[in-house]
DNA sequence: TGATATTGGTTGCATTTGCAACTATCATAT
DNA sequence: ATATGATAGTTGCAAATGCAACCAATATCA
């Protein structure tokens, strides 16, 4: 608790609070949430703008029925769509449409903005690029670890 | 979008993955929410044994309402106690009482082990120390912007 | 083939959150 | 003194979350 673990407290602490900080940039820019960025964001990426539910979940860290009701809100706000999975039928895919990817480019400049400000700029290259590898390796380990 | 904001997307996943597992196994052990801890913990050190509520809430990163029904929760639990202030009637004290005490105890070995487990085990000295800064930069300058 | 276990996804319910509104006290300044 | 504004903390209500239970559909394997 002393020297040891403090740096995971100070990493706790800073992802709340600049978390907190874009959230209220974006509320008040009248723009969803970070995690709608996060699946439309996802969704443009992905060949054919379109994943498995699972595959999203996973890819968003989020939990399977969180993401079903996440979805269902982006899907009620014209932003997604869920097509059924022909070749398993237990599935379905999750679609961005255009309205979605245009929100997720109208997102983008005010997120940026929060990120450069609150994190980048306070980085030097080198730092970026050790702590860009740090947290690649940590996050290797966990996902390794009985995932 | 590319490699400069990538160490931030990064960051949060991290932190998802990490926090995610780190409640799951304190939940397997019976042992109630990190949050928790931060405040029993937070009690711990603070002179007395005891903070107002606005600093407990500044300590532990959370909104006043929050921290309202999070103490709400933590006295039904007996593990702490409002106590009114008398040089401001505003005002309330929490207090950690002995079996919060105590329970900040018996979460720390199963925590302090994820910690080192996810967390620490993954850095050396060096970079642990350089990430320390870097978190603490940031902070100090998200905290400086106007909070 | 048929029994069993897994996987994909959703839903019900209880808990937690976020926000704005509210009460009460304190501070400041006329 | 009295109005004005800020600060401390709580509360009501709507929205989001976590978890376990649940319904398929698919895999596995005797």
């Amino acid at each position: 608790m002393t020297r040891s673990t403090s740096t995971w407290a100070l990493f706790l602490t800073v992802h709340s609070v600049l978390v907190g900080k874009m959230e209220s940039v974006l509320k008040s820019a009248n723009l969803p949430p970070l995690e709608w960025y996060d699946v439309l964001w996802a969704l443009e990426r992905a060949p054919g703008h379109r994943l498995r539910m699972h595959e999203l979940a996973h890819l968003v860290v989020l939990s399977r029925s969180n993401l079903t009701r996440l979805v269902d809100r982006l899907e009620d706000a014209k932003l997604v769509e869920r097509e059924p999975s022909v070749d398993d039928r237990r599935g379905a895919y999750c679609v961005l449409k255009p309205a979605g990817s245009a929100l997720g480019k109208k997102m983008w400049p005010v997120y940026e903005k929060c990120i450069f400000e609150l994190f980048n700029e306070h980085l030097s290259e080198k730092e970026d690029a050790a702590l860009n590898a740090v947290l690649r390796r940590i996050l290797a380990a966990a996902r390794a670890d009985k995932e």
